[in-house]
DNA sequence: ATAGTTGCAAAAGTTTTGCATTGTA
DNA sequence: TACAATGCAAAACTTTTGCAACTAT
């Protein structure tokens, strides 16, 4: 079985994997091929954010044989591992963000494009209480820009 | 002309429609049968928060035939005429929102319903400037909650 | 007439689901 | 062998578009 996940980094290149590996481990997700694609194109790049569709192209573009579906059934899975975070910006598309820390965006939404803030640097003041029986599980702040000429 | 519209009034019932009447011609657009009940449901009851789908069950509940995308295309006549603002809070959903002035939103995770919160209330500090370039179009604050039991 | 609008059927997207296949103990 | 998890084709949504029918001048 490890004979078969050393089979599995032969087929995706050979950088290491070790963490991508122990990330899903740790989240009780097996690390199939399409899983581990998948989070090496997610985790080792940096902070981004995905549609869906775009990490389908990527997955495409590396040589990895994934279906949109099972895309889609995979960022959900992270989501709710909380590996990725969803970010509701655009009623026609679903991004994920590989950034889970407390933070807010900036929305190009001419370009579609997002940019992460600082959770720490911002504070809201005023806010009123949540309505009986209930409790605020996030507060999400969206900055929406456009281009200014 | 006006004989069409009383005939329309006519069938729509006979409370007075001209506050109604008076917001479509404002925002250039033609007062059909269709765009009267639409915007008779929408804003004759208060603020509301409504979906396509939910308007257009409405509008069937009212005797009013109307095809679901009928209620689309008015729904985003009017969000450019800004009789509606549009609220992103759910990646499958869109909501309109009849109260256009400045302000955020409770969202309720689970029962998917929203609630204004007056944007005079709030101050939010440490925003940090736009990118260059770009100008900043609108502050989105969203709280989400879910029931705390 | 005719230039412009409107409203909806059909099309296009996006996202989810059902289940054959694969993997695990 | 049995049992569960996986990945994708097909289905189900939501939303948009193209164009026939209608309106106003």
């Amino acid at each position: 079985m490890d004979a078969k996940l050393d089979k599995i980094e032969m087929e995706m290149g050979a950088r290491p994997y070790s963490q991508t590996l122990a990330r899903l481990r740790e989240a009780g997700l097996r690390p199939t091929r399409q899983r581990l694609a998948l989070s090496r194109l997610l985790f080792e790049g940096g902070d981004q954010h995905v549609t869906a569709e775009r990490l389908h192209e990527q997955a495409q573009g590396a040589g990895v044989s994934v279906s949109l579906a099972t895309v889609y059934n995979t960022l959900h899975q992270f989501t709710d591992a909380k590996l990725l975070r969803e970010v509701v910006v655009d009623s026609s598309r679903t991004y994920f963000d590989t950034n889970v820390s407390d933070h807010h965006h900036f929305f190009h939404e001419e370009e579609g494009r997002l940019m992460d803030i600082d959770g720490a640097k911002i504070e809201v003041s005023g806010l009123p209480d949540a309505p009986a029986g209930t409790g605020v599980s996030r507060v999400d702040i969206v900055i929406r820009v456009r281009a200014s000429d």
